[in-house]
DNA sequence: AATTCGGGGCA
DNA sequence: TGCCCAGAATT
């Protein structure tokens, strides 16, 4: 290697954009994306909106469906305001990210109220509504109303890493001021939407994460990551996730048809979800049937033999695995019980659970112990 | 500035 | 398994 040549955390400082990226973007994006989505095209400021919401951190693949169950049920940001919560949160159910589904709520009330029923149309109003953040903000202001802000998710970090050989991590301050400086000089002023439709689509498409299209890229010619067979380590993370594990066992106390369920209130996951009496552990527990008789009837008096226990179910977060373990318990009658509602099997099916709970109360463990 | 918020798909 | 996904809010 050359002593004149720099090093790399040296050689990027401002923006390194050159002319050609964008129009050869914009050539691929008329002749060769293939991607088609129902939201793309639309107009309606509401309907982009919950489709970035529903979107964020999210597949397209996984995201698609619950988009269209949302737009049958709720047409305009009126009918969404104006909704019961737990019905907005039962469409959500097995979604994950809750806060999003409660931050909507809150939005669509914030813009009947605040915005007097009409969508904000300018950047800083849309950036004000709850769950709207930096990316979102501009995905709407230039889907919906063809304002110049380029947008700035996973696919445009990778794009811009790769093309230009940005090995400065994306999840620091800096970082994310160094991409977003770089997103905006290679906007197209003329054609916000289309440019932000373009970089998006090319990055999930041909950019991808794992196993990117190189060998047909329109981009190879000037891709720096390519050139210098980088293209597998970029872009690059700084902060390493960490997980734990954490031991939930479930109590469904069952009166009849009936069964207690409580809404999750603490600030910790599945945040307004239903579940059911719960003690957590910070250890996987072995207990015997007498021990498990016994710690049931510290909660429900009133308990005299378990009617079955299935489990432990796991289910993986991105901070945590959870293993759920569920005790069956008939009770004679709703006295002295925990704090909960009772509530028959078609209530249940109408309150919105974690899917790992979900899963569980569809499944035959549940059905064969009678619990509907 | 660091952490936390789901769930699914992929290599 | 580990990483990523049309990120944002909270601490």
């Amino acid at each position: 290697m050359p002593v004149s040549s720099s090093s790399p955390s040296r050689r990027q400082k401002g923006p390194v954009g050159q002319p050609w990226f964008t129009p050869t973007l914009l050539h691929w994006h008329a002749h060769h994306n293939q991607r088609s989505m129902p939201w793309k095209g639309e107009k309606d400021p509401y309907k982009i909106w919950l489709s970035e919401i529903i979107l964020q951190q999210t597949r397209v693949e996984q995201g698609l469906a619950y988009y269209l169950r949302f737009v049958e049920a709720y047409p305009t940001i009126a009918d969404l305001a104006s909704a019961d919560d737990e019905a907005v949160f039962k469409l959500w159910e097995g979604l994950g990210y809750y806060s999003r589904c409660r931050n909507l709520l809150a939005a669509a009330r914030q813009v009947m109220q605040q915005f007097e029923g009409r969508f904000p149309n300018n950047y800083n109003d849309i950036l004000s509504l709850k769950g709207v953040g930096p990316y979102t903000a501009a995905a709407i202001a230039s889907f919906g109303f063809g304002l110049p802000h380029a947008v700035v998710d996973g696919n445009v970090i990778r794009v811009l890493a790769r093309f230009y050989g940005i090995d400065e991590p994306f999840d620091t301050t800096t970082g994310k001021q160094r991409f977003t400086q770089e997103a905006d000089a290679h906007l197209a002023q003329d054609a916000p939407a289309t440019y932000n439709q373009a970089i998006m689509d090319f990055g999930a498409t041909v950019c991808k994460p794992a196993a990117p299209l190189c060998g047909t890229c329109p981009m190879q010619s000037q891709c720096v990551a390519f050139k210098q067979q980088r293209v597998e380590s970029l872009p690059v993370k700084s902060k390493k996730l960490i997980k734990r594990d954490r031991y939930f066992y479930y109590f469904l106390f069952r009166v009849g048809k009936q069964i207690l369920v409580r809404q999750r209130q603490a600030k910790d996951i599945w945040q307004d979800l239903y579940e059911f009496p719960l003690v957590e552990e910070p250890q996987p527990v072995e207990r015997s049937e007498t021990e498990w008789l016994q710690l049931a009837q510290q909660l429900a008096p009133q308990v005299k033999h378990i009617a079955a226990m299935h489990g432990p179910y796991r289910q993986l977060l991105t901070h945590q695995t959870i293993y759920a373990s569920f005790i069956e318990c008939p009770l004679p009658s709703a006295k002295a019980v925990p704090a909960g509602q009772w509530v028959n099997a078609e209530t249940l099916r109408q309150l919105a659970f974690p899917k790992l709970l979900r899963d569980y109360l569809t499944s035959s463990s549940a059905a064969q112990t009678n619990l509907f």
